[in-house]
DNA sequence: CGTATTCTTGACTTATATCAATGTCGGTGG
DNA sequence: CCACCGACATTGATATAAGTCAAGAATACG
């Protein structure tokens, strides 16, 4: 299978390589398709290769000792992921599952550094990249000690809705198979903490439900919930 | 002030470094003492700087637009720290004060690309550096997904034992002023709470506490807690 | 010393988890 | 094509961890 470079080229994280280092670095770029709920790596396993989404959408997931999940984050198509070698250590954190039928493109671990050897700018917007998900991670920190349930919920859903929207009649649709259980895991409650919130935001008109389906109707009220507004 | 090359080769962050290269980048360096309670940086304000802690200990704070304010990392001698341009903004996500009286070292923003591209061994060192205070990140919210406040005020104290702990007689210190409320903003709960778990570990043996002070006393008895034996 | 933080402790409230039961959707195979 | 099964979702009742409110005690500091 053939990957065109202008697809990479589209992606910031590449914009600034030359049309010759793009070539070089397909030639050792592995495609690969995942059907949906299949894993692309595994929690502990040892970190061989590190992973670029084209198409489709992934969940990234932690187990702990005693057995609870949660979702560290969500992986949206030109997202780099399976980044074990910039946290220095040779097994992956988190399992990488697919939310939905995905195509991704992998490189070998120890090609990494010779890439950025050649392209010093790789390395600058991949650590861009690391910056912006530490901060992500820093924003879920403060909301999870400083807000309740429901704006969590609330700031989740329109955290998707912005990088997984797609517009439909009713409004702005959740574009892969996402259940309570996910947001619940994204949130650090319980699905039958979400369901109830769902449920009433659902006879306010702000959202619409459904089995592993998510439709956001009014932007605006949901906006105003995760501000602080008592609706 | 002069300071000595022989202080940043001993940080794994610099110990790559040829010697003419490290004495460019002191030449640049600005040196500054900051009182204990004083702001290195204050959230939001231009990033014109980066910086290195040399001595003492900072914390780097959030406030919520409600005025709720969040810990969002200890800063020990040794990091990196004022990041900003790592993140790809021209402003500070925090603020940055001394927990005790401290000593700094400041480069201007915009010296860190041409430190990189002169070095970019650095860039690696660093990207890995952010990895590991994102992969702390998560572990954070895993905590405070999954975990009780107990447990995880018992792993906030281990880490801040590891991190700044120093023997002395009853068990080992937290080297620096720390309040009640200090570690209810590290968790994600209220001084109150931190004020009766600590009482409650106080009356058992396993720690001795104090006006912004701490000290471990039984370090087994805490990891017991922190793995989730019920005490 | 007195004044201001910081800490402790008790009584009460509440958000959210837990427990439990039932309902509904959608795909699979007979 | 329909019936059935398993996964997902809803909803009520109850329990409880932790927050809030309130008051006072201890410690440091000027």
């Amino acid at each position: 299978m053939k990957v065109d470079r202008t697809i990479l080229k589209s992606l910031p994280l590449f914009e600034r390589m030359t049309d010759p280092d793009l070539d070089s670095m397909l030639e050792h770029a592995v495609p690969r398709r995942v059907a949906q709920g299949d894993a692309v790596f595994e929690q502990g396993a040892p970190a061989r290769s590190f992973f670029l989404l084209l198409h489709g959408r992934l969940k990234v997931t932690q187990v702990t000792q005693d057995g609870q999940q949660i979702i560290v984050r969500m992986v949206h198509p030109g997202d780099l992921f399976g980044f074990a070698m910039a946290l220095r250590r040779s097994d992956y954190p988190g399992t990488a599952l697919a939310a939905a039928e995905s195509l991704i493109l992998g490189w070998p671990t120890d090609m990494w550094s010779r890439f950025v050897e050649q392209n010093p700018r790789l390395a600058v917007t991949a650590m861009q990249t690391i910056g912006q998900r530490l901060e992500e991670a820093h924003t879920r920190i403060r909301e999870m000690s400083t807000e309740e349930v429901e704006k969590r919920v609330a700031h989740a859903v329109l955290r998707l809705s912005k990088q997984a929207g797609r517009p439909v009649a009713a409004g702005i649709r959740i574009d892969f198979p996402i259940s309570r259980q996910d947001i619940a895991e994204m949130t650090g409650t319980t699905l039958h903490t979400v369901s109830r919130i769902l449920s009433a935001w659902e006879s306010k008109g702000i959202v619409e439900g459904g089995r592993q389906k998510l439709t956001i109707c009014d932007p605006q009220r949901l906006l105003n919930l995760a501000d602080g507004a008592r609706d």
